[in-house]
DNA sequence: CCGTGATCATTG
DNA sequence: CAATGATCACGG
């Protein structure tokens, strides 16, 4: 018999967010789903977000495409990240939408990569493709904070990336920029369009871009808190 | 199309 | 075999 639920409202407080986290870890996405009455897909080719959804009604985030926080009201973004065996990444982490015009001006200091980042709850998931989905346990969860370092590092990069936004580069940028964040498509397809700067100044049609967290970034700030 | 949730799958 | 570039679903 199972004693936890589902949070159906915005946790009040950190506390109660953090005790529900830690109580789901343990549970597999199999169990979670079942209480939840959620139907567990074969696999994840074709709900990609899954998981996701998922912690977020146990955890009782509000579940929508708002460009805020999950956890405005405690200003904590939650993030689900699939690891292996050993608690390592296994894929990079979406941070947010990258702005492609408009940014003249812009600084660090109030980006949406600095703002969604300010405080993140990880979840930690089995994500081996080897382990049926239902199987896949939840880990212990982490409320993290960049560190001074941390943050130096994401904001250079930031800045390296923008600056070639800015700069009509944008095309000529590959997930190979930046140590710790990197800018990528983020799409439904290739056919996709947005608007940006070109090389000229004048304004060109591109695959829309995201940033996101490089393993190594990631797998550093978990295995601090795992592995002591 | 945009922003949310991300992982897939081809390729170097 | 890791990483890059591409892709999937959905609400608005």
């Amino acid at each position: 018999m199972h004693s936890i639920k589902p949070l159906l409202q915005p946790p009040p407080d950190e506390q109660i967010l953090l005790a529900q986290a830690q109580n789901l870890a343990g549970y597999s996405l199999g169990e979670l789903a079942a209480i939840a009455g959620l139907p567990v897909p074969p696999d994840l080719k074709r709900d990609k977000g899954w998981i996701g959804i998922l912690l977020e009604l146990w955890l009782g985030a509000s579940a929508g495409s708002k460009p805020e926080q999950d956890f405005a009201a405690l200003g904590i973004e939650l993030k689900t990240i699939p690891i292996d065996s050993l608690g390592r990444p296994l894929e990079t982490t979406f941070v947010c939408v990258a702005p492609l015009t408009g940014n003249t001006g812009v600084v660090w200091e109030t980006s949406h990569v600095r703002h969604k980042l300010r405080r993140v709850l990880w979840i930690p998931v089995e994500g081996e493709r080897q382990i049926p989905l239902a199987d896949r346990r939840v880990g212990s969860p982490l409320l993290w904070e960049p560190s001074p370092e941390e943050e130096q590092q994401l904001r250079l990069d930031w800045e390296e990336l923008m600056d070639l936004i800015v700069l009509g580069q944008v095309e000529r940028i590959t997930a190979r920029h930046g140590e710790v964040l990197q800018l990528r498509p983020k799409a439904a397809n290739s056919k996709a369009l947005t608007e940006a700067i070109g090389a000229d100044g004048s304004r060109i049609l591109t695959l829309p871009r995201g940033f996101y967290l490089k393993k190594n970034f990631t797998a550093a700030l978990l295995a601090r808190h795992f592995h002591v």
